[in-house]
DNA sequence: TACTAAAGTGATCAAACGATCAATAAGGAA
DNA sequence: TTCCTTATTGATCGTTTGATCACTTTAGTA
């Protein structure tokens, strides 16, 4: 038989976490709630969706059953961090700012491409995206869908509208449009692949590099469209 | 007391294996190994990491012991995976084509990621990739660096040579070059994420998306060559 | 202050999983 | 055929981990 020897420390002075929880532990359903979520979000960017359900209650500072009083298991929380990640990140002005002709393209996608990395390029938002990839979870699928609809296909009808080309309500966006679009979109975003997935990009600033990319694509562009029109 | 039944099907007649492994089991050493790494590329790239010795042992028709008789831990095998999806998948060749001068810069970048997606962009390569990063695995650093310095420098190399600028020999290679051609690079492989992460490409020929891509990269860097020299 | 609803806990279960080991059996050598 | 090396196996160990449950503690309220 074998004894595991818990050593047990007084926390009877004052607990050491930052929050305001000094000697009371008691929370209200929604309090507690929110910071599971909150601390799950953290702890599964960065351990993956491996991680353990007695970590997460040990750095919550609670017992590890209390999580399945809240959650009914270990996939729900699971959820709920997705939910908590994709929701409430994407700007509806967005769209309207991808639309203002009244502005060069340039000048948008700029303003647009710096403002939403600014909200995506963070540690858990890209880690998390990329674990559900890999889970196979659904809810991708709606971030995918997202960025084609809000985003690319956006962006090729400027497109068209600043080469003088119909608009895409007439003569439908082409399989080679949208590749360039997803071309160039990805290239940003392989940025924060390699910052948050592979750790080989230190820098925090990517301004000037999405700069050149915008503008490298769109002085780019013409090029392949002129090689559509051929056809 | 639980009982666990398991069902023993006879197995007298033939193996359903498609291996020749018609009623001999005993292997060689070095057999049984590569057949071991094999399954394990394909198991892992599956199921991530994260899968059980019991079910890659089941997948080989094998016993879960036997594996270890031929590696001392999981990791090990892991370790060995990486190996075998990493190593000799780069071709030397690349690195003349990319440099050889005697052909449209155009016609070199073509052939060489036509010839290289198509060693690279599969299901087990990328997604053990992506694990890697995600494990924290150093190994992958060597991929980063392989393609920094065996791509992407000669890409700005020849990039310079195209436009007449000094070899980085003599002006050495700024970051905002080699963020071009990671944004470049990126963009491509962007979509091998998207298919065998995401799952959400489904298409199996890329030729002409890349044809594109290259075509928009050539055509637009000038302009960014241009806001460089103005400094 | 006493009561009570509900937040919170510790002990524990059962399955999963990596790893070990004594026993078995295949197949080449003599 | 017999023998012996060694590939292979089944049983099992010890730990990890998600989940459960009876019990304890907190804090608002009457």
């Amino acid at each position: 038989m074998s004894w595991k020897v818990t050593l047990k420390v007084s926390q009877s002075k004052k607990s050491v976490k930052s929050k305001k929880q000094t000697k009371r532990k008691r929370l209200s359903r929604e309090e507690r709630e929110k910071q599971i979520i909150s601390e799950a979000v953290r702890y599964f960017s960065e351990v993956g969706f491996g991680g353990q359900t007695r970590e997460l209650a040990r750095r919550l500072g609670i017992s590890q059953s209390l999580l399945f009083r809240y959650f009914p298991t270990k996939d729900d929380i699971i959820k709920r961090v997705y939910e908590e990640v994709y929701l409430s990140r994407w700007k509806p002005e967005w769209e309207t700012l991808l639309s203002d002709r009244s502005r060069p393209l340039s000048d948008r996608l700029n303003q647009f491409y710096h403002e939403y990395t600014a909200a995506i390029f963070e540690f858990e938002w890209v880690r998390i995206l990329v674990f559900s990839g890999i889970k196979g979870v659904t809810l991708y699928q709606q971030y995918i869908e997202l960025v084609h609809d809000k985003i690319l296909d956006r962006i090729c009808t400027e497109l068209r509208a600043t080469h003088n080309l119909p608009d895409p309500g007439k003569v439908p966006l082409t399989e080679r449009e949208t590749d360039l679009a997803w071309n160039f979109h990805g290239g940003i975003f392989y940025i924060a692949i390699r910052k948050f997935i592979y750790g080989s990009e230190t820098r925090e600033d990517f301004t000037a590099a999405i700069e050149d990319s915008i503008s490298v694509f769109l002085a780019g562009v013409p090029s392949v469209f002129k090689s559509i029109l051929k056809k």
